[in-house]
DNA sequence: TGGTTCACTAAACGTTTGTTTAAGATTGTT
DNA sequence: AACAATCTTAAACAAACGTTTAGTGAACCA
């Protein structure tokens, strides 16, 4: 009748549980410096778990790392790929990535501190979701920019030199926060979004 | 009479070969990925030598931050902390930042790959460091920037910014040297260097 | 020549690592 | 009630981890 009367058996949600732990952990201490003992303790499963779940360590590792491309390629897609005028169309794309990345900052600093780990099954995803991004890139920004205005910037360049100006405020935020005087309030994320909005449209003007 | 009829006991040599090699190994497979005997094995001295020298793993690392740092703090003083138009020294720095990020690589990859990395030792170290940075940018570029254009950018989002515009392309080359398509070659460190330097001008500007 | 310092080695220390295994519990289906 | 599928457990595995120790020479200075 109570199916509730276990707490144990959760299913898949014991599943996202280690997920999230996961993230949090590998943010903190990076994928190698995180124990899967370490993982299943805050996330109250069995050890084993992990491994029925994932098949691996790397596999978690893999699945975290998918999670936040997809989301990411898809704000890129939902942004950039419309009519319209490409300034307006970019400042779309800046705000929601910085609100994404705020969401999911976590996943952020996995996917950007993991970015040299030179797994090769790693790599092949990492490799295939970067492509798709600069193709949209180089459709809906460079080409326009070159034609409109002349001005030449590679998709290879915008690429990396974009996502690393919106997020550098959450990069560097484990040594700003300690950094920033105590009278000087950390900006909003409005403001901020606004500040590297406008920086980067002015950058391609 | 012949001093080097033994190879062994180089002595510094060998500390220098052990820092080159973790560098290397740090920047690849980060700081907790990489083992004492892999560094030890490359860099063809005994596993002991590593902690005769450096104390522990810890202090190898805390040492190749602080190498990195105070070389980046210099280049900000040669270069911020003089007479002259703020647009040209803002230039000179960025050029000057970008060759030394290209000459050392490996040691940028492991400062920003260990920025959450919150030992409280190694934490303390690079809040130092970034409080320098902070207190040069907000002296030499922000209160020029308020006091003769009117735009207020505070250095806490400056500093971050700057590094991680300039360091992009470096941050994402062990994914985008995959993505690339072989028809296009990369740009030359001159032409990014360029690039950088005229959009982080055109966006102060 | 004896003694001190510096560079180096081999071996072992106790932990911790990711993974596997075999068994058990709970669930929905027949 | 029996079945299969799903979830969970404790225990053990070999391998790798960072660190320590005790001892060996070479170099230099007295």
């Amino acid at each position: 009748m109570n199916k509730k009367v276990n707490i144990k058996r959760d299913g898949p949600e014991s599943r996202r549980r280690i997920i999230n732990v996961a993230v949090r952990l590998f943010a903190q201490h990076g994928y190698a410096g995180t124990g899967m003992r370490e993982i299943s303790a805050e996330a109250e499963v069995n050890l084993a778990m992990i491994n029925y779940f994932f098949g691996s360590k790397k596999g978690l590792l893999k699945e975290i790392l998918d999670t936040f491309y997809a989301k990411y390629i898809e704000i890129a897609l939902r942004e950039l790929e419309q009519e319209g005028q490409m300034e307006i169309k970019l400042e779309r794309f800046i705000h929601g990535t910085i609100s994404f990345f705020d969401t999911y900052k976590d996943y952020l600093l996995v996917t950007i501190n993991e970015l040299p780990h030179d797994d090769p099954e790693i790599l092949e995803h990492k490799a295939s979701w970067a492509q798709k991004m600069i193709a949209v890139l180089e459709r809906e920004i460079c080409r326009p920019l070159a034609f409109e205005k002349g001005t030449v910037i590679s998709s290879t360049v915008l690429g990396p030199l974009l996502t690393a100006t919106m997020a550098s405020r959450f990069l560097f935020a484990p040594v700003m926060d300690q950094v920033r005087p105590e009278n000087i309030p950390k900006e909003s994320l409005e403001e901020y979004s606004e500040m590297i909005s406008t920086s980067l449209l002015k950058m391609i003007s």
